[in-house]
DNA sequence: GACTTTAGTCACACAAAGTGACTAATTCGC
DNA sequence: GCGAATTAGTCACTTTGTGTGACTAAAGTC
């Protein structure tokens, strides 16, 4: 605890920008300044008196213009090799940007998350840390909500968890459990999208506070 | 993205090392070097190559002489105030330690996890991160058996549940859960602890490999 | 006007969780 | 030695939650 370090440890904050595009999530990447071949996560170095989560915001300002709906610290990575900068650990945070809002700057694209360019393992790991950590904890924060405008159909929150899960989900099963929930709110507007019965316009407006007061439960298997 | 910081960013692994003693949960912490009066959270600098994880763990080795059973980052803190050593992050690590096996080294001291003396805010904010990640990750990993011995009575286990929780169980409730999930297995043994029926001992083994397949879940209510 | 498409709801079956009461095996007090 | 107390372990019943298919509703298409 004593020793002292052969170099300086240093660190970066390196933000994963995520929007859901038509039906898949993806992720914003900017151009590398000296190789314009290779793609990497945007980053900064905190200046003085910055918080790690404000270094965050300012990141995703400067790459899209705009201020993520929703800011989550993912981890700090460190394989012990050095990456951006010099910087030999990487704190990330994934940002949330509903996608009618995302402008990308300059040398900024959006590729989706499943099928990005070469990355550094460490900016790799960061992705993939990221989406994990969006569907853990998809029922503990408002992460769909954040990803839609402010008003939606209740097909399109269902689809928007749909695509953050992977998964497929039962319309009624999907509905019963948000009304259980008190989430939502309809509004007195409804959207006709071409074919089929036109649906009805909600928005998100927490209202309970009853805690659901389970039990125990074994969700793992190996260590 | 490309401003040069007006210091550089530094930062230090934290270790918030975790036990079981008697019916409360508490903390390992050091006293400090210069003012012996306050009390701090074991930390270090990584050295050149070494990763995180294994800075965690050989603050832990330093503190106490064993390797924690378990080791899981808390997350990255940072205040944009600085604080041990040169430091304005620190990366937060749990470490768990069965209390068997726990001999603090000279300085260190288990405090109550709910009653520290008095910490840097930072500090705070890492133990409170801990017990919080702690509790949010029972039911996905088996936090609870690395806080016991290798061998334990069922009633231990749901002791150490409710102490991690901060609530009571329902015996048949927890067993039932415990069953299903195919986590442990009975040994030959019992132990008698005076009083009462002598309790089966059981170890910790998983077997089975089925994934729950739950829907969608919505177990929040603000933001 | 029949057919297709999407929205929204219902009702039933089945699974999971909460709960109190029961049996079992030991120690303690007398 | 024996009943009361104590802890372990299980059972059965009730209540709650979830999976699912079928239904009605309102629009567009031909």
């Amino acid at each position: 605890m004593r020793e002292r370090p052969s170099r300086p440890a240093l660190y970066t904050v390196d933000a994963v920008l995520v929007t859901a595009m038509g039906n898949e999530l993806a992720i914003l990447l900017v151009r590398n300044s000296s190789d314009r071949e290779r793609w990497s996560l945007p980053w900064r170095i905190p200046q003085t008196g910055e918080t790690l989560e404000a270094a965050a915001a300012t990141t995703a300002k400067d790459a899209i213009g705009e201020l993520p709906t929703w800011v989550e610290q993912i981890g700090a990575f460190g394989d012990g090799k050095r990456h951006p900068s010099e910087a030999d650990v990487s704190v990330a945070y994934v940002g949330l940007i509903p996608h009618q809002t995302a402008s990308p700057r300059a040398g900024h694209t959006w590729f989706p998350v499943a099928n990005p360019p070469p990355l550094a393992p460490r900016q790799r790991a960061m992705v993939d840390a990221a989406t994990k950590t969006l569907q853990s904890s998809l029922d503990q924060a408002p992460i769909a909500f954040r990803l839609l405008p402010a008003t939606f159909t209740l097909s399109e929150l269902q689809q928007m968890y749909e695509l953050l899960l992977g998964k497929r989900l039962h319309k009624a099963s999907f509905r019963r459990a948000l009304q259980a929930a008190w989430l939502v709110e309809p509004m007195d507007e409804w959207r006709s999208e071409g074919r089929g019965r036109p649906a009805q316009l909600f928005r998100y407006l927490p209202k309970k506070k009853r805690r659901p007061h389970r039990g125990v439960r074994f969700d793992f298997l190996y260590p």
